[in-house]
RNA sequence: GGGCGCUUAGCUCAGCCGGUCGAGAGCGCCUGCCUUACAAGCAGGAGGUCGGCGGUUCGAAUCCGUCAGCGCCCA
């Protein structure tokens, strides 16, 4: 990168431009002939990585890793809406003269692609244990070597400017290396253990699943109504609790007391060990130690009080099933109930259910529990149940807590300081508001279940003895026992949830544990930008790690974005066929279009909505953004020529006001874009580019100078190098957001030339403070108004588009403001003459001929003489119309101003604005009643005096 | 049950630590233009009680309260 300019230098003067070897400019841009050459000369040239060695050697480094895409993975629009985002970030930073690195790779997503797998072989008719361990984990090998990595293929395509000769794996030796590391170290620091608990289970995968992996869907269910028969012995207790107002106790036909529990999951009740009530409730107090005889199984549970059941929901007594709800787990352990499994890891009724359910799946076993207890009259009743039922992330099956052994990270110690750094402010988000989802989130952590029943993936790094008993967590893999020696030891068959490995991914990627030069160069890193449903599983367990491991948070900015949904605002998935893949887009508009409508549609954190059965309306944004930015570049290289350019600094005394005007209004885009990108308002940004290069770069200052490119046109030079000047920085300035056509202008642009560095990696633009010249802005706009009012004048009337004009203008700044802009406004409004009628000669006479006649702001007076055009009548409705609008506002002014607690309140600036608006209103205003005073007496002579 | 977000032009959205918003953009719509960079364009135009109500303030799309609708997260 020694190629680099200084910030703010001008252009080298006169360079030879038009590399003529590239192909000539087509009037409508077409990315397909441009986007590959770009991509290949980026790539070639190595613009994309960055070494150690420019941070030691005082380099300021900014680096971003990506959230790795699974590795089997296809891009959506949220990986490009996220990835444009990181590399617009990128691009920027490494213009401003960053170190900047951006960490690409994937990850191998344990279920998901596990499950690819098994379904591949599920159509050959096998299953994975047909294959064996080893040879199914070379098979999913193979297929990731087949299909992996498809993903950052399609991320160049959208221009993503990763270093990728550092495209990292989370299976790759090295972050393997790191998770078995973090491993060891937090089970040596007893921060991992094992132990059997209720977990979520998904019996379609057989394996266990965090709490964050298991969505909770809403769902209509139902909620039935069980009585359950006390046992004799209690009637007393019983009628005690009905006399106290407990209703969920009554009394069968037989005359027995049952009390009634509601559960939505009746075949669990199959596995009851008890009934619960709380501690406080007055009503149950003396059932508590009853017992109660569970129906169809056969067996006796006791009542038992807990904190956990709240008197006032429901009956007041929940049933308890404690291998199979993890509340209901909670409270066996303090209470001291029973543990009984009634199901297997496929949620078949197993041996420990009655004989007649045994076998059941368990949807089954609710339809027959259910039925049997009608038979038996033990079915209270139903209802209609709204709730949110969970599933596997994965593949949707619904899941079923289940009691096994698991391996668990103990979360509280290593949440402390990711909390406090998040209080502290030294890791911060936009928006705002997730910082306290985040902080909600760690304030009541709960451990991680990190154990996965999988074969791909991390296995666990710990070896049981079985002559001892040892259990060891290893770095190595041992070949004996540290404690007896014996050989006869088995590694833990499990894998580690993927996060696992992922939550290590800011510092893993840099060869941690080892302390290499690249971890002390890029560590930690800056910014984060991803998805806001992996805030817990992945954000804040990266956080966690980065203190743990390094004692630096990994980034300080977390840039969560919003969902890219369809026109009815659901989420895109493949399931729904709501899709948009990138690519296609791509291919039809450019991935700069793509780029361009995602960012400026994209409010910081906003969803964004598009239309996936309209793809030309969703894209038309960026495409014709792109279009109007090729033809402008165009258009300037085509009257840059070959010939030398000239540095601004060479015209300056030939510049024109509108040369002044647009170096001033380039300044002001340059601040607005700086300030827009440093608070990640990227939209903003495109926006306050869109405005200057549209809005006044395209539509006037081009048009102003028009007449001044032609050969022998007045300062030419001047123009041509304003033009060249302001449209480099306009390269410049739009590159991280559309970089192919920005790097292929830049790249034809004077003055680059063999050797030169592109776009890429020029000079961020600087504000040139001196350039900013408020005397040009005021002179201009007085150009615009009087244009826009002549424009509007001639349409008004229908004045043929090719037909020149007079227009006659009085008082204002007209005299200043008109002298030698007479191709201006010929080019811009076709105004053929313009005179100014100050002096005496034109005297008042406007009224009579017949024309049209608008005032401006500061009170000049345009008159536009339309023999045979205009009707009078129609020209006094619509300056009295304009009056009358004038009018509104005088008195809205004057109220204001009339208000003694506005002038002694309101501060002093804002004051004297309301007046110089009264002012001007009121110039105007007059000067309209003038113009029709003389329409009316012009057009009825017997009015006259 | 707890928390958060959204409601501004036909559509998608900016603006929101109050005055420069006399409410903007893109797309769509109407009218006129193939003006030698661009019809993926240019020019002109229509279109909004800034969800309802109440409050604070000299002043509210912007702050507060409340109601309604939509959406998300956690339990």
């Amino acid at each position: 990168m020694n190629d680099r300019e200084t910030p703010g230098s001008e252009l080298p003067p006169g360079l030879d431009s038009s590399a003529s070897n590239l192909p000539p400019l087509d009037p409508v841009f077409d990315p397909r002939a441009v986007e590959p050459r770009i991509l290949e000369m980026w790539e070639s040239e190595g613009w994309f990585g960055a070494d150690a060695e420019a941070v030691e050697d005082g380099g300021d480094p900014y680096v971003i890793v990506i959230p790795p895409p699974n590795v089997t993975a296809v891009l959506h629009m949220g990986h490009g809406l996220n990835n444009t985002i990181q590399d617009v970030l990128i691009r920027w930073r490494r213009m401003q003269g960053r170190v900047t690195l951006w960490i690409p790779g994937t990850d191998h997503a344990g279920i998901a692609t596990q499950n690819v797998v098994e379904r591949r072989l599920a159509s050959e008719g096998k299953t994975r244990h047909d294959l064996g361990r080893e040879a199914f984990v070379e098979r999913i090998w193979e297929h990731v070597r087949e299909t992996g990595d498809r993903i950052l293929g399609q991320l160049k395509a959208i221009g993503c400017s990763c270093d990728w000769d550092r495209t990292r794996f989370t299976l790759d030796e090295g972050l393997s290396r790191a998770v078995r590391e973090i491993f060891v170290r937090l089970y040596e620091d007893g921060l991992i253990y094992r132990g059997e608990y209720i977990i979520n289970w998904c019996p379609r995968c057989l394996t266990a699943l965090s709490n964050e992996e298991a969505e909770g869907t809403e769902a209509r269910g139902s909620l039935w109504h069980l009585r359950y028969p006390l046992a004799p012995g209690s009637e007393e207790a019983a009628a005690a609790a009905r006399a106290a107002g407990a209703e969920a106790v009554g009394r069968l036909p037989g005359g027995r007391w049952h009390l009634t529990v509601s559960t939505t999951r009746p075949e669990t009740m199959l596995g009851d060990t008890g009934v619960a009530v709380s501690p406080s409730d007055p009503r149950y107090g003396p059932l508590v130690g009853a017992t109660v005889e569970l129906p169809l199984a056969d067996r006796a549970i006791p009542v038992v009080a807990d904190r956990h059941v709240d008197a006032d929901f429901g009956t007041g007594i929940v049933k308890v099933t404690p291998a199979h709800d993890a509340n209901d787990f909670e409270i066996a352990a303090r209470t001291g109930l029973d543990l009984l499994n009634v199901m297997t890891d496929r949620a078949v009724m197993n041996e420990n259910a009655p004989r007649e359910f045994r076998g059941m799946a368990r949807e089954a076993a609710r339809e027959a529990v259910v039925e049997a207890l009608r038979r038996e009259g033990l079915l209270a009743g139903r209802d209609d149940h709204d709730h949110a039922v969970p599933r596997c992330y994965r593949c949707d099956t619904v899941v079923e807590p289940r009691l096994s052994e698991q391996w668990f990270v103990r979360m509280e110690p290593l949440a402390r300081p990711a909390l406090q750094a998040c209080r502290e402010g030294a890791v911060t988000f936009a928006p705002g508001r997730w910082t306290r989802v985040y902080e909600q989130w760690l304030e009541e952590i709960r451990d991680w279940c990190i154990s996965r029943q999988l074969w791909w993936g991390h296995r666990i790094p710990v070896w049981s003895c079985r002559s001892c008993d040892a259990e060891m967590a290893c770095r190595e893999d041992p070949d004996r026992c540290s404690e007896c020696g014996s050989d006869e030891i088995e590694q833990d068959p499990d894998v580690l949830d993927t996060w696992f490995s992922s939550w290590l991914w800011p510092f893993s990627v840099f060869g941690w544990p080892d302390e290499t030069r690249d971890l002390q160069a890029f560590y930690p890193g800056h910014t984060l930008s991803t998805a806001p449903e992996i805030l817990f599983f992945w954000v804040a367990r990266m956080i966690m790690s980065g203190y743990h491991a390094m004692g630096a948070e990994p980034f300080r900015r977390v840039y969560l974005h919003g969902t890219v949904r369809d026109i009815q605002g659901r989420k895109m998935s493949k399931s729904l066929g709501n899709g948009i893949d990138p690519l296609a887009v791509v291919e039809l508009f450019g991935a700069d279009a793509l780029r361009f409508t995602l960012i400026a549609s994209a409010g910081v954190g906003a969803d964004i909505r598009l239309d996936h059965e309209d793809l030309e309306a969703s894209f038309a944004p960026g495409r014709n953004f792109v279009n109007k930015l090729w033809n402008a570049g165009r258009f300037a290289l085509l009257n840059l020529g070959d010939e030398r350019v000239p540095p601004l600094a060479e015209v300056e005394d030939d510049l024109a006001l509108e040369d002044r005007w647009i170096l001033s209004r380039l300044q002001r885009a340059i601040r607005r874009t700086d300030d827009e990108l440093e608070e990640f308002r990227i939209h903003g940004a495109a926006e306050a580019l869109r405005d200057f290069f549209r809005g006044e770069f395209a539509d006037w200052y081009l048009e102003c100078i028009k007449n001044r490119l032609r050969p022998g046109g007045d300062r030419r030079e001047a123009a041509r190098a304003t033009l060249a000047h302001s449209f480099n920085q306009i390269c410049r300035l739009l590159h991280p957001m559309v970089p192919f056509v920005t790097e292929e202008l830049y790249g034809r642009m004077p003055g680059r030339r063999m050797g030169r560095a592109p776009c890429i990696v020029a000079a961020w633009p600087e504000p040139a403070a001196d350039r900013i010249d408020e005397e040009a802005e005021k002179g201009f706009d007085w150009i615009r108004e009087l244009v826009m009012k002549v424009r509007a004048m001639r349409k008004e009337y229908r004045v043929p588009e090719g037909r020149l004009v007079t227009v006659r203008v009085r008082g204002g700044r007209g005299a200043e403001s008109l002298a030698g802009r007479g191709a201006m406004l010929r080019q811009l409004a076709r105004v053929g003459r313009i005179s100014r009628a100050d002096q005496a000669e034109d005297g008042g006479g406007d009224a009579e001929a017949a024309g049209a006649s608008a005032v401006m702001t500061d009170g000049a007076e345009l008159f536009m003489p339309l023999a045979g055009l205009v009707d009078l009548e129609r020209e006094r409705e619509r300056l009295a119309r304009e009056a009358k609008r004038l009018e509104g506002r005088l008195r809205g002014l004057g109220a204001k101003l009339a208000n003694e607690n506005f002038l002694t309140r309101a501060p002093a600036a804002v004051v004297e604005r309301e007046r110089d608006k009264l002012a001007s209103a009121r110039l105007q205003f007059e000067k309209l009643q003038e113009k029709l005073a003389s329409l009316t007496r012009g057009s009825s002579p017997e009015a006259r005096p």
